[in-house]
DNA sequence: ACGGGTGTCACG
DNA sequence: TCGTGACAC
C-alpha cells in the first residue's frame, strides 16, 4: 500500500531516467546488424515462440506488444527479429541485462544522488547540481544550449509555434522565471548531458522526465519516448494530472486503481480531487488515503534514495502446468540449479561490492490436485544464509521441505514414491536479502565468515553449523535419474562474456580501488575454500541414500533444547572448512603487509582482528558506503561483534526449530544428546589438520594447541580469545 | 497451461 | 520478525 511522505518545502529537481526497450538495446549492441530492425527479446521459444519481454519501437509500429508470444509477433510482423534471452542452468539468465544496467547507473550516478529503481530505471536527485549551475553558470548566461536539451518537451509550453526549439531555448533561459522553473531548466540541461554521456559510453538511448518529485518525473519520462526528455514545470502539474486516467499513476495500475474506479467512480486523477482526505482515509486507511489525496495534487515527498545496488538477489523459474515438479528429486534438482545461480551472484556482489547477504528465502507455487483446500498457498520460508553453493542448496532444500510440510498439512502424502502424489510445484525461487555492505573490505568480510564458520555468526546461525551439509536427501523417485544432470561442475564464476567488449564499471569507484589493491580477491578466497564451496556432489549422493526425504533434521529433545541435523559424516564437512581457514589467515596477512614471512608480522593484525571487535577498520570508508548504500541500513553497528554474537550461544536457532517441528517425523538419533555432542566434539578436534595450525601466527598456534588439549582449552566464553571461535564446532551448552 | 523473472514496499 | 500481498517492468 502506498504511503504518503511529507514533501519538503524547498523545490527539488528530480529526474527519472528510463532506458528505451532496454533488453532489445542490449541485444542490438551485441548484434549491431539488428539495429533499426523490428526486434523483440523472447525468453524460451519452444512454446509458442517464447514470451516477449522487450519490443523495439520499430516492432511496436506493427502492433507487437510485450507479453505476446513469439508466434503472435511473427503473425503481425513477419520480419521481426526475435532474440532469445540467454539460458544457463536450464533457466533464463538475465545477467547480461543486469550488467548493462549497472553500466548506465555508474554514469548517471556522477551528477547527483542516484537510485537504481529497476534494471533499467533510475531516479536522480539533481537539486544540488541544479542549484549550483543556477548560481554559477545559469542557462541565460550560456552562449549555446545543448541540442539535446533544446529537444526537451516542456509541459505547458506552447508548441504551436514556428520554431519550437527557439521556444524551448527561451523557456530554458528565461531570466524572469520562477526559481522553481529555473531549477528545472538546469535539471533539463544536466539530464540532456547525462543522456548523451550514456549514449556515448554505452550506446544505449534513454528517455527522461524532469520534475519536482519522483512521481511526476516518472510520469514525464514515459510521455515522450524513445530518446527524449520531458520537463514538468510546477505550473503545469494540474493540467497534466487532471485528465490522466487513474491507472496511469504509479501504484494505481492494479487493484487499488480498480477499486477507485469501481467503488468511487474515479476515472481520472482529477476525479480524485473531489474527495476529502478524510473520505479517502476512511475507505483506504490513513496512509493510503493521505497518499491518494496528495497524489491527486501532484504532491509526493518520496526521497530519491542513494542506492546503486539491489537490496536482494533472486533466482527463480516457473514450471507451468504439465511441467510441474512432482517429486522431491526434481525439486531438488531445480533448487540446486537456482541456488547455484544465486550463489554465483552473491559471490559477485561480495567481490565487487563487498556486500554480504544474511537471509535466504525460498518461495514456491504449488497445486494440490485432489484436495479440498487446493487453493492454499505454498508458504515461503527463510533462514540465515550461509555462503557456499552446497550450503545454500542444502538450506534451500530444507526450507522447501518445511514449506511442503506446511502446505500439505496433516494430509498424508507419500513423498518418497515416484508416483504422482497429488501435489506439484509450478514455481520455485530462492532469494537472498538483508544485504549489508561490509565496512571495510576484506577485514570485515573475514570477520563475517569466521563467525559463520564457528556459529558465532552475525545472523544467529545454526549452532551446529559445521555438521550441516552432510545429510543428503534420500531418493524420492525414479524420475530423478532420467536426464537430470546431477553432477555439478566446479564452481563457475560469472561469465566473462558480458565484460569482453564493454567493461562493467564498478558502481563504487572507491570500493573498487580498494579491491584492486587487495591481494586476495574475495572470489579467490572462496575458490580456495575447497570443496564445500566449489562443488555440490552431495545432491548426487543424495539419490542413493535411504533417508526419509522429509527428515534431514533430527530433534534432540531434553536438556539444552538443542537441534541439530543428523550427523552422518562429520569429518567431511570439517575437512572442507580447513583450507578455507588457511586461506583466510594467509590472505589476511597478505593484506596487512607485503611479506614473505607472514607468521610473525601477521600476528598483530590477526589478533587485533580476532580480539578487538570494534569496527576500527571501517573508519573513513564508512561515510562513503553510506552514501552509496541505503542510508537506513545498519552500518558499523550492524556488524555485531563476534563476542556479542556469542552471547547468544544459549539460544536455539529459531529457524531450524520451526522447520524441524514439521520435519521431525522420520526419527531421532539413537544417541543421547550428550553422547552425540561428545562424539562430534572429539571428532572435530581429531580432525584438525596440523598443517593448518602450523600456518598460524605463534600466538594463535599456542592458543589452538591449548585448546586442542581438552583439559586445558581456553574458556570459550572469554571474549577476546577468539581463535576458539574460529575452530569451535558448536555452541552446545 | 503460462507474460517470466526479478525486484521493492507495506502490512499484520 | 517473518510471511504475505501488491505492484512494477
Amino acid at each position: 500500500m502506498p504511503v504518503a511522505r511529507p514533501e519538503s518545502s524547498d523545490a527539488r529537481v528530480v529526474a527519472h531516467i528510463d532506458m528505451d526497450c532496454f533488453y532489445v538495446q542490449v541485444e542490438q549492441r551485441k548484434l549491431p546488424e539488428l539495429r533499426g530492425l523490428p526486434t523483440a527479446v523472447v525468453q524460451y521459444n519452444s512454446w509458442k515462440g517464447g514470451g516477449l519481454i522487450a519490443v523495439s519501437y520499430e516492432a511496436r509500429k506493427y502492433g507487437v506488444k510485450r507479453s505476446m508470444r513469439g508466434d503472435e509477433a511473427k503473425q503481425v510482423c513477419p520480419q521481426i527479429q526475435l532474440v532469445q534471452v540467454p539460458v544457463a542452468r536450464g533457466k533464463a539468465d538475465l545477467n547480461l541485462y543486469r550488467n548493462a544496467g549497472s553500466e548506465v547507473v555508474s554514469i548517471l550516478a556522477r551528477k547527483g544522488r542516484c537510485e537504481r529503481a529497476s534494471i533499467d530505471e533510475v531516479y536522480l536527485d539533481l537539486t544540488d547540481a541544479a542549484e549550483t549551475m543556477l548560481a554559477e553558470t545559469p542557462p541565460e548566461s550560456m552562449e549555446a544550449i545543448d541540442e539535446e536539451a533544446l529537444k526537451s518537451h516542456i509541459l505547458g509550453l506552447n508548441v504551436d509555434v514556428s520554431d519550437v526549439k527557439e521556444n524551448v531555448r527561451e523557456w530554458l533561459c528565461r531570466n524572469d522565471a520562477d526559481h522553481r522553473d529555473k531549477l528545472l531548466a538546469c535539471g533539463a540541461l544536466i539530464v540532456a548531458e547525462l543522456r548523451m554521456q550514456v549514449l556515448k559510453e554505452t550506446e544505449f538511448s534513454c528517455s527522461a522526465g524532469i520534475a519536482h518529485n519522483k512521481m511526476l518525473a516518472k510520469l514525464a519520462s514515459a510521455m515522450n519516448k524513445p530518446a527524449q526528455q520531458t520537463v514538468v514545470p510546477f505550473s503545469s502539474v494540474k493540467a497534466l494530472l487532471e485528465p490522466l486516467p487513474i491507472k496511469k499513476m504509479k501504484q494505481l495500475g492494479g487493484k487499488l486503481g480498480s477499486s477507485l474506479q469501481s467503488d468511487l467512480g474515479v476515472n481520472t486523477v482529477g476525479d480524485l480531487l473531489q474527495f476529502s482526505e478524510e473520505q479517502l482515509q476512511e475507505r483506504y486507511g490513513i496512509n493510503t488515503g493521505t497518499w491518494l489525496w496528495n497524489t491527486a495534487r501532484g504532491i509526493s515527498g518520496e526521497e530519491v534514495e542513494g542506492r546503486l545496488l539491489p537490496k536482494s538477489h533472486g533466482s527463480g523459474k516457473t514450471f507451468p502446468g504439465p511441467r510441474a515438479l512432482r517429486t522431491i528429486a526434481s525439486v531438488q534438482h531445480w533448487l540446486n540449479e537456482l541456488c547455484e545461480e544465486l550463489s554465483e551472484r552473491l559471490l559477485s556482489d561480495l567481490d565487487q561490492n563487498k556486500r554480504i547477504a544474511h537471509t535466504l528465502t525460498l518461495h514456491a507455487r504449488a497445486y494440490k490436485s485432489s484436495d479440498s483446500d487446493s487453493h492454499k498457498k505454498f508458504p515461503s520460508k527463510s533462514c540465515p544464509l550461509r555462503y557456499g553453493t552446497a550450503k545454500i542448496q542444502e538450506d534451500a532444500l530444507i526450507l522447501f521441505q518445511a514449506g511442503l510440510r506446511d502446505y500439505l498439512g496433516s494430509h498424508r502424502v507419500n513423498t518418497q514414491g515416484s508416483q504422482h502424489n497429488g501435489w506439484g510445484i509450478t514455481a520455485l525461487s530462492v532469494s537472498a536479502s538483508k544485504i549489508v555492505s561490509t565496512p571495510s573490505g576484506t577485514c570485515s568480510i573475514m570477520k563475517y565468515f569466521h563467525g559463520q564458520n564457528t556459529s558465532c555468526s552475525l545472523s544467529k546461525q545454526s549452532p551446529d553449523r559445521f555438521i550441516q551439509d552432510t545429510t543428503p536427501l534420500s531418493p524420492s523417485g525414479s524420475e530423478s535419474h532420467s536426464g537430470l544432470n546431477l553432477i555439478e561442475p566446479q564452481i563457475e564464476f560469472p561469465r566473462e562474456e558480458t565484460r569482453t567488449k564493454y567493461a562493467v564499471p564498478t558502481l563504487d569507484q572507491q570500493e573498487q580501488k580498494r579491491n584492486d589493491q587487495g591481494t586476495c580477491s574475495i572470489r579467490k578466497f572462496f575458490h580456495d575454500q575447497g570443496p564445500s564451496f566449489s562443488s555440490s556432489k552431495r545432491g548426487q549422493d543424495g539419490f542413493t541414500q535411504e533417508n526419509s526425504p522429509l527428515s534431514p533434521l533430527v530433534i534432540h529433545s531434553g536438556s539444552g533444547n538443542c537441534l541439530r541435523p543428523t550427523q552422518t559424516e562429520p569429518q567431511r564437512e570439517f575437512l572442507r572448512e580447513e583450507p578455507g581457514i588457511k586461506c583466510a589467515i594467509s590472505s589476511l596477512e597478505r593484506q596487512n603487509q607485503k611479506r614473505n614471512t607472514s607468521k610473525e608480522k601477521g600476528t598483530s593484525s590477526i589478533l587485533r582482528f580476532f580480539q578487538s571487535q570494534n569496527p576500527s577498520c571501517s573508519s573513513g570508508k564508512q561515510q562513503h558506503d553510506e552514501t552509496v548504500q541505503d542510508t537506513k541500513a545498519p552500518s558499523s553497528s550492524g556488524f555485531q561483534s563476534i563476542s556479542d554474537s556469542c552471547s547468544e550461544w544459549n539460544q536455539v536457532e529459531p529457524w531450524k526449530e520451526s522447520l524441524v517441528e514439521s520435519t521431525s517425523s522420520s526419527g531421532r538419533s539413537g544417541l543421547g544428546h550428550d553422547e552425540q555432542r561428545r562424539e562430534t566434539w572429539s571428532y572435530k578436534i581429531d580432525e584438525i589438520d596440523p598443517t593448518v595450525i602450523d600456518e598460524l601466527p605463534p600466538e594463535i598456534q599456542k592458543e589452538v594447541h591449548a585448546w586442542l588439549r581438552p583439559n586445558k582449552r581456553p574458556n570459550i566464553a572469554k571474549r577476546g580469545s577468539s581463535i576458539a571461535h574460529y575452530f569451535l564446532p558448536t555452541k552446545n551448552t
